[in-house]
DNA sequence: CTAGCTTCCTGATAGC
DNA sequence: TGCTATCAGGAAGCTA
């Protein structure tokens, strides 16, 4: 559910909040969630460590750390992130807690247990958690009609199917795949061999409009976002297409549908997006 | 190489 | 009211 904008709305309100801050005690309360390496290492190795910085590439979040050594983190489905005082309640689902010296703690909480932590030394290769694969971030600046033709445009998939690759795009997932589709005018099964050139120019210009809108919709407070704990950095109610399955089309008036598209549900306007060929 | 399916998890909601 | 079934969807792993 967290898609890039979301990580970026995490990213930017968590990191005033950490950063020069050293690592007292690292808890982990469920090893499940620690993917590299193993839980007690990982505790051991972030002890003592202080925050120089906090990246995002794609869906990750990347703590960067004074030694040089790095945290990458992936919230997957249901990740949340917080910065709370020492005795903030404790939510259900809690997996990692941070003790930093500034008296706040840094909370991991997911109650799917999908997203994963790697700690990562300066001298071991990032390509453990995969992030050395993903593909362009939507505000690259090689992020172009071409490059998405070269990518996409022999693939059979649905374009809806293959918006979800990071490998290509980093960082969209099944919200921003139908906001952005829909903006398009793109019906969402439409195979890639059947985009025009039209089409990917649209896409190379909505991708990143759309991403950068929902990151402005998303900004909030350090204070609105602890008080929503985190869950409601999704400020839904700017989403144009996702979700309105049975509502009109803000452009035609036309009941938006659902189908599902590579096992993921997909809303779309019949009318603004015909399965154009 | 790819297409398609399953797995991981819990909670909200739909249907009976 | 209370039960069970389904859905939510990011990404990896598996089979054919």
């Amino acid at each position: 559910m967290p898609e890039l904008p979301e990580v970026e709305t995490v990213k930017r309100i968590v990191a005033p909040q950490i950063i020069g801050s050293v690592i007292q005690k690292a808890k982990v309360l469920n090893g499940k969630i620690i993917a590299y390496p193993a839980a007690e290492q990982f505790a051991d190795r972030l002890s003592g460590q202080r925050f120089s910085g906090l990246d995002r590439r794609g869906k990750f979040l990347i703590f960067q750390l004074e030694t040089g050594d790095r945290l990458f983190l992936h919230l997957r489905m249901t990740g949340q992130l917080l910065v709370t005082p020492k005795e903030f309640p404790s939510e259900k689902h809690t997996h990692l807690v941070l003790h930093l010296d500034n008296g706040t703690q840094l909370r991991y909480i997911d109650v799917r247990r999908f997203g994963r932590f790697w700690y990562i030394g300066k001298e071991e290769s990032e390509s453990i958690t995969g992030i050395d694969k993903l593909g362009l971030e939507p505000f690259d600046e090689q992020l172009t009609a071409e490059y998405l033709k070269s990518k996409l445009s022999r693939k059979k998939k649905p374009i809806k199917e293959m918006l979800h690759d990071q490998f290509v795009v980093a960082g969209i997932g099944n919200i921003y795949s139908d906001e952005i589709l829909y903006l398009c005018g793109i019906y969402p099964e439409t195979k890639c061999t059947d985009l025009t050139n039209a089409d990917w120019e649209k896409l190379s210009r909505i991708i990143p409009q759309e991403l950068s809108l929902a990151i402005k919709e998303n900004e909030m407070s350090a204070e609105e976002y602890l008080a929503g704990k985190g869950k409601k950095y999704r400020n839904m109610p700017f989403l144009k297409s996702y979700g309105h399955k049975g509502m009109p089309c803000p452009i035609c008036g036309s009941i938006f549908e659902r189908i599902t598209v590579g096992g993921r549900s997909s809303c779309y306007c019949p009318k603004c997006q015909k399965a154009s060929h």
